[in-house]
DNA sequence: TCTATATATTCAACTTGGTAGAATAAATGG
DNA sequence: CCATTTATTCTACCAAGTTGAATATATAGA
């Protein structure tokens, strides 16, 4: 692929990377979906969540492992998810391209 | 419509809303192209900007109109647009979005 | 006035990203 | 092996991103 961040990152696609940041050791499918409808008001669904993933990996911002067959008790395994270098890389670009595009707009633009 | 700013906004939707907000009274669409290739690395072709203001326009983030037919020499008449309310609010709630997702990430993270 | 030229916008068509509901999988305790 | 719990995958559609090519409009001069 192309191993560069060049690749345009979504809206979402950020916001799931973010999150994984702020997860860090904990960040599998359910947590990531709770941890954004925990910190934004707008709910986005197990669906939405799982459907970025696969496709961040694809790309190869993310990488994934599963989890110890049972912690206490019932469900499936988890899959836990870790942000690689590139996927930092185009989380940081996505972040200073609008910082840039927003400097020198006056005070009420600075809110970055 | 609805005239909440619930209305998911797009990146690149995002960025256009801003180069209108720091050109200002000269904001046309070659203008907006222009300021998007100036201020960030990747260039933005005309077709996106126009594409993208207009569906700005129909969701009601800003309005556009004509300006004078002949201000020196050849070309069509140009079509200004401007950022209303709406679109203002979009804009502000993009931005505090990213920054509610980016706090309490240590200091790289702090690039906004 | 017709035509070459400059400037600006619109159109058509396709790829990528966003969205969610339903289906499926895997684990545990009876 | 069945009911229940937890977690992920599938399917399918709509919205946003992208661009090349076509079209429109204005001016100046032949």
């Amino acid at each position: 692929m192309d191993q560069d961040q060049n690749k345009r990152l979504g809206e979402v696609e950020l916001l799931v990377l973010l999150a994984l940041v702020s997860l860090g050791e904990d960040a599998y499918g359910v947590a990531v979906q709770k941890e954004l409808a925990r910190r934004t008001r707008r709910a986005t669904s197990f669906g939405t969540v799982y459907t970025t993933l696969a496709r961040l990996e694809a790309k190869g911002f993310i990488d994934a492992r599963l989890g110890d067959p049972t912690p206490e008790r019932g469900g499936r395994r988890k899959k836990y998810f870790r942000l690689l270098p590139t996927g930092r890389r185009a989380a940081t670009a996505s972040l200073r391209l609008l910082r840039t595009m927003t400097r020198g707009l006056g005070a009420s633009w600075q809110l970055l």
